[in-house]
DNA sequence: CGCCAGGTTGATTTCGCTCAAGCAATGTGG
DNA sequence: CCACATTGCTTGAGCGAAATCAACCTGGCG
């Protein structure tokens, strides 16, 4: 378990509840989950919950990195989702009534901080427009869980790879002095070889491949690429209808 | 398109109502739904809507069956899941406001009726249980998908064929006078391979190499096991946890 | 300095795909 | 009623992408 923090009524605060399903709150309520949500500190290697735990509530990060992974005894573990600053974390086997279905491992400091089913169902049923948000936020997130699933059965690793580098640029890419496209990849590489679904050797050598091809360059975290335009290149022999890339 | 049918305001029949999120309703409100609601017989092989397309409604599943399917321009279509009487199809879409994600074709003769946008959200407005049903039916679909998605890359052929057969047990399924258990699959061969995730070849070689192996007997469509044990058997090396298939 | 976790590389195997043919059941038109 | 297409399924041969097994780097840290 992480250690109490955030007592000082800042979990929700309104500069980050302004991109989130809690926006539809107004000011009474937000203070409210404030005075009620109980707040953690966690380091990397905690974990949050586990795969088949009861779910009594629902998580939201305030600061931090935390991958949600479905492990097996094997020891084979898939990285389903990164969850970052904003995001709830189990919302949805706690609308499902369901235990979680995940586990929640943290892989940078991380705060959070957690509401209790009871007190949320009492803000659902305040507040129409909150089921609403979560609602589409749910419809939102199967859309993408459809879209990754094809992606996975469909795409060689190559072209996994060059989307999933795609994806992380949006949120972890920007442009150096020099002109070039920087990504500073919050993960491991076993990590990213279990967000795209394959050993960590086999992304070793996809990766080299694609340096020797010139299309990026990779040190530890970091990837530079000249353009953008190669990855998407990757894509094209497999684009359908246009995917969801340039931000 | 369908044709009309069921004027007599039979669509949304009590004894079908009460396993569905629509069993919030009161007697007037189902009343009112099976007034406005518009319903049409479709035959095998016939589309009900195309993915892409604009959704302005949910269709609900008074009988018989349908496959949802994801398709690509290379042809490569993947059945995502099947609607059965009951069933709401296309209601995500509609909550999230966005387009159909996917194409849903009849397999089977089939009547469904449809809903309009406007007339749903005043149904929503009006009873905000409805909306919390549905929230929760979302979670539950969410969690499958990515129940699902794990399950296609974690497993191989044949026990996700497997797997695949104990789903269907529990809807088709049923014990023969001769004690042995007989499933009727409601599929072509071709729709459960893209069920599984698989070509159609692989399936046929998989069926045969369990069929030599005395875990089943395959007949067209039917299926004919001694005993379940073996099919839970083939997941064995796999197992985690349980998986919550025993009914 | 040596250890160790994380990462890379190499050799080999395996699973499922592709391409191609065959077969049985059903339909169709002369 | 027969010749011939069509459709759904099965089988075979060969291939290739990624997994597996195993060794080997490399850099951080006690």
């Amino acid at each position: 378990m992480g250690t109490p923090a955030c007592q000082n009524n800042l979990c929700f605060p309104e500069h980050l509840m302004g991109a989130t399903e809690w926006r539809v709150l107004d000011k009474k309520e937000l203070d409210w989950l404030n005075s009620i949500a109980v707040c953690s500190s966690y380091d990397p290697g905690q974990y949050i919950f586990y795969e088949d735990d009861e779910c009594d509530g629902i998580h939201f990060v305030c600061k931090g990195l935390i991958g949600v992974r479905k492990i097996d005894a094997s020891g084979d573990s898939v990285l389903i989702r990164l969850a970052e600053e904003g995001d709830p974390l189990g919302y949805w086997p706690f609308l499902a009534e369901e235990r979680h279905y995940s586990t929640a491992e943290v892989l940078q400091p991380t705060q959070v901080c957690f509401i209790k089913s009871e007190y949320l169902r009492q803000v659902f049923e305040r507040n129409h427009a909150l089921s609403l948000e979560f609602l589409r936020r749910a419809s939102h997130d199967l859309g993408e869980a459809h879209e990754r699933f094809h992606q996975t059965v469909t795409l060689n690793l190559r072209a996994r790879l060059a989307h999933f580098l795609l994806l992380m640029k949006k949120r972890y890419g920007r442009v150096t002095e020099d002109g070039t496209l920087l990504i500073e990849l919050p993960i491991s590489r076993r990590d990213m070889a279990e967000m795209i679904g394959v050993r960590s050797e086999s992304l070793s050598r996809t990766i080299r491949q694609m340096t020797d091809d010139g299309v990026l360059t990779f040190s530890g975290h970091r990837v530079w690429l000249d353009t953008a335009d190669r990855l998407i290149g990757e894509l094209e022999p497999h684009l359908n209808r246009q995917f969801p890339l340039n931000k």
